[in-house]
DNA sequence: CCTACCGATCGGTAGG
DNA sequence: CCTACCGATCGGTAGG
């Protein structure tokens, strides 16, 4: 029961700084702005976290995990490389909308991670985007694809995507299947070798 | 000659800001660090600029005023849409290009903007992407390009060209006019009229 | 989860 | 461009 509440307190502490982040920075953030937002003391937030920044290590790494884990499904399965594609960027699109907040401190402020945590993210950041980038290669080995800058190709996918918790409104009409489908529709017809 | 020492030293100032701005981003970076990086102390910095923030706005409204210009060329010339929109991309990277360090404090670290300066930024680069919207609206109109969603083509658009700066190697192959083509061939072939 | 508090550091000013 | 310094605020700890 105890160990329930303080699980369940400090996800709230985590969602509340994700908030913060999201709105005036990892940097500008003070741990009393986090407490004054959940009506306690500076000092009482640390009997559910360690430091300021093991909450942001929290943030990053879980959406992490969590777009991994969405690339995983497709990258094995039996489809065209423009279907491979297109689930990657469903899934990734699927993700960031479960959590814009999360999604944009992911994207916005890992930065301010220390050492080594800083290194481990941009490994796994990059392993990620090559990941992309694999299935775009095996599609222009495969002539699906025209022989496209990948680098270019894969980097204009991310940022777009990454970009979306800046602009994409949640409460509108588009849902996220519809903006991921639109997205691949706009740079697969745009890669695809006519 | 005092002056032109004063505004000399003054743009090393800037731009020795810049650097720290793009590394440690605009919060974690205290005037000390900044004066140490010129090798004076924090407090001789005050005779070139009045603040801290005054730096940054330097820096954002700068190159607002730079992309805008770049885009004043374009829009009125007699040309196809396809074409506005690549010379629009062109543009833009080039600007990018002349000052990466700053186009990366633009896009990164201009929310660290008070009012009412953040309302006039936002309100200059809202209008930024707006005419890049109604270029490929106009594409539309005409039927030369596909009636695809606007405001997720011209995001996609803004928001690849902006994480340019964090990936493009100045020192690399590429220059900046091939990638901008090379984003425009994949973009406009994408949203082209097949 | 609180009060009380720590040393460090912040942006900036006074006065030269 | 410097020394000397200001009040405010920082992340975090001790002890309950």
């Amino acid at each position: 029961m105890v160990e329930v509440e303080n699980l369940s307190r400090k996800e709230q502490v985590i969602r509340a700084a994700a908030a913060l982040f999201q709105k005036n920075g990892y940097s500008a953030t003070s741990m009393r702005d986090l407490a004054h937002a959940l009506g306690i003391e500076a000092a009482s937030l640390y009997s559910h976290i360690k430091s300021k920044e093991e909450i942001l290590q929290s943030l990053c790494f879980d959406m992490a995990a969590q777009f991994r884990a969405s690339l995983d499904k497709v990258e094995n399965s039996d489809i065209s490389y423009s279907q491979k594609l297109r689930q990657g960027i469903l899934g990734h699109i699927e993700v960031m909308a479960q959590d814009l907040t999360a999604s944009a401190v992911f994207m916005n402020e890992h930065r301010y991670l220390s050492q080594p945590y800083l290194r481990d993210f941009l490994l796994l950041r990059i392993n990620y985007i090559n990941r992309f980038k694999k299935i775009i290669e095996g599609g222009i080995a495969s002539g699906e694809f025209q022989n496209i800058d990948t680098k270019l190709a894969v980097m204009t996918l991310f940022s777009s995507l990454n970009w979306m918790p800046n602009w994409f409104d949640p409460t509108g009409l588009t849902n996220p299947k519809d903006v991921g489908n639109q997205l691949a529709d706009m740079l697969i017809g745009g890669i695809k070798t006519k």
